[in-house]
DNA sequence: ATACAATCTTATCAGTGTCAAGATATCGCA
DNA sequence: TGCGATATCTTGACACTGATAAGATTGTAT
């Protein structure tokens, strides 16, 4: 039985972890610094000493869950053999991550966090920029005009964005894995004719 | 100069309306009731004689958006004569509206808005509906089996709420209304062959 | 006209984000 | 080693939020 020490030593840490435990149960609207901070067994202004503001914070439970998401997503990539198969492949996993984690949709992708996201840090969200190079791989190797390219890259990523919007919502079982794979062949690029 | 009456008169559809207004320009997540009701020129607690709760409230809100939105979706179909264009016709008029309001698309379609929606009235979501019926009659005369049509179904769908999804979202300026059709079209679904 | 229901106000509660002031621990440097 | 700067944490406060109770005002039906 040790007694709590004055410091908590990984807090930071902790308020992200326990953040994001909490957004899995409960959803962001219900999140608020103070419960996560009493979990974590600290006051309700510790936080304030490793986050500015709320908005940090979330950008911070937002950086994490991005991270696991983009490892998924890479792990997906480079296990795949088959050259031609690596954009649908890339994209049944982008809908499954959110198939079995409906609430962190909401959370990477809202309006909100995109703007938290962009204003700290105005690069490309990940997940975007692997997705739309992998496609332009994919389909430039095809012969197709460059407009072309530049329209079914942008086509695929919306219908597998798409995708994992309706799966992540709850009552809408339409969706499941070997399903998301012959929808998403089903408008396979390679069949599509110039226009 | 007249006084200001005790009853409000049309109080709850002032409400819903200001409440919107108020969403259109901050998002959703900075709304409060009693801002509204301040707005309304009414107390604090007044807002509570004509729904139940907060989430009362928004659901109200969520329908009369969501009347808007099917609004113009059922004039873009009864507008189109061309019956084989009209699946891409709805998919642009489904992305334009929120490429043209885009702090309504979180709010209609996040997990918590489907919730309360799906809880109150366990009916479909009418835009979902639809957009599928319309997609099931199009690929439906085309000779596909029925699981394709589905598939297509399904995938054209997707197409659309993924590029609604990213056409909201901040600094992302893919989307404008000739690129919608175009992207909608390249991956049009009399070009795609049995699987 | 009188009883009843709907609408609105005032007052209050617990919970929230945020900040200031101060307590406690850690770390760098003499 | 010791000492001062700095990071971390607590307590206490503030304004704001959703929600409810009690009571005032108005509309309505009989």
């Amino acid at each position: 039985m040790e007694k709590k020490p004055y410091h908590h030593g990984e807090l930071k840490k902790a308020l992200i972890e326990n953040g994001i435990e909490f957004i899995n149960q409960y959803g962001e609207e219900k999140l608020s610094l103070r419960k996560v901070a009493e979990k974590c067994g600290v006051s309700n202004a510790a936080p304030y000493a490793h986050f500015k503001d709320k908005d940090d914070f979330i950008n911070a439970m937002q950086k994490y869950v991005m991270e696991a998401f983009m490892n998924s997503l890479t792990i997906c990539v480079n296990e795949c053999k088959d050259e031609t198969q690596i954009l649908s492949e890339l994209g049944v996993c982008y809908v499954m991550f959110f198939y079995h984690n409906p609430l962190y949709f909401d959370f990477l992708f809202s309006r909100k966090s995109i703007q938290i996201r962009l204003s700290s840090d105005n690069s490309d969200i990940p997940p975007f920029e692997l997705f739309r190079r992998t496609a332009k791989n994919v389909l430039g190797k095809m012969g197709i005009s460059e407009e072309n390219v530049r329209y079914k890259t942008t086509a695929m990523w919306a219908l597998v964005h798409g995708l994992a919007a309706l799966s992540a919502m709850p009552n809408i079982d339409i969706v499941w894995e070997s399903e998301v794979r012959a929808i998403i062949n089903s408008v396979d690029i390679s069949d599509i004719k110039e226009s």
